[in-house]
DNA sequence: ATAAACCTTCCCATCATGGGAAGGTCAAGC
DNA sequence: GCTTGACCTTCCCATGATGGGAAGGTTTAT
């Protein structure tokens, strides 16, 4: 299967699939006599995988991690969870930082009259000695 | 006053003083006669409103405009409050997105027993074909 | 045989930020 | 006057994950 398939059928895009395989978060693909990148079905279960967790926001950091764990049968969950409690936080984080900013924002926002005058106090707060 | 000093008073590193001179969201300052870069207190107050913005998550793009409008005394506040409320729906729109993240990734982090068994549903919905 | 649709590598851009090297300048203390 | 340390300068590089596009080779269908 070429890269255009496999990302078809990954849902994960010919450049990023060359971008992983770059970094080494997925194995190098064997090639066809002309240098084409060929792709079993297993590489696409593994691209899949991938695709999924960057949904999640996970890190490429932290995929390469849920990959060894993914094909460790031994695994136990517990390392799973942590890495996923992990990114939570960040997430959390992420959200706590975002929502403050709005928070400042609207205020902002509903105090100023947004008509044809200049007086504005988003501009005010932004300026504020 | 030197950059050093600049920073200090703005809040905003001198790297990134350097940076925004260099895109034109702020003027290149005087220069003493051995080069280096001399602020007044106007130069500091933009940098201190470019520091804001950029603490409430407006892109230099945004805050171009901002700053226009911030200059001019005729500015209808009608098109400050525009240009914020336009911000406010992309940062309610990023809330969102990591929300959604957050929320998915809880489930599966609750659901997963997170012991010594390999048995994870994290894992297992992330390699699901 | 030709054209379209693939594929390859390589370079560049994003966005805002920081690190660091190599070298010049300034101010304080001896 | 000289040394030392704290500044400053420019220049290049890196980040993280992604896309765009050029130049050129391959495969497939007509």
């Amino acid at each position: 299967m070429n890269i255009g398939e496999a990302a078809q059928e990954s849902g994960v895009s010919a450049k990023m699939i060359r971008y992983y395989e770059e970094t080494g978060l997925v194995p190098k693909p064997s090639r066809t006599t002309s240098g084409y990148r060929s792709y079993h079905h297993s590489d696409v279960h593994r691209l899949r995988f991938v695709g999924r967790a960057r949904d999640l926001g996970f890190s490429m950091e932290k995929i390469s991690q849920l990959l060894l764990l993914w094909q460790d049968r031994k695994r136990p969950s517990r390392e799973v969870k942590k890495l996923a409690q992990l990114h939570l936080d960040d997430l959390q984080r992420q959200i706590q930082r975002l929502q403050e900013m709005h928070n400042t924002l609207q205020h902002l926002v509903d105090a100023c009259q947004g008509n044809s005058r200049p007086h504005c106090p988003i501009l005010k707060d932004l300026g504020a000695e």
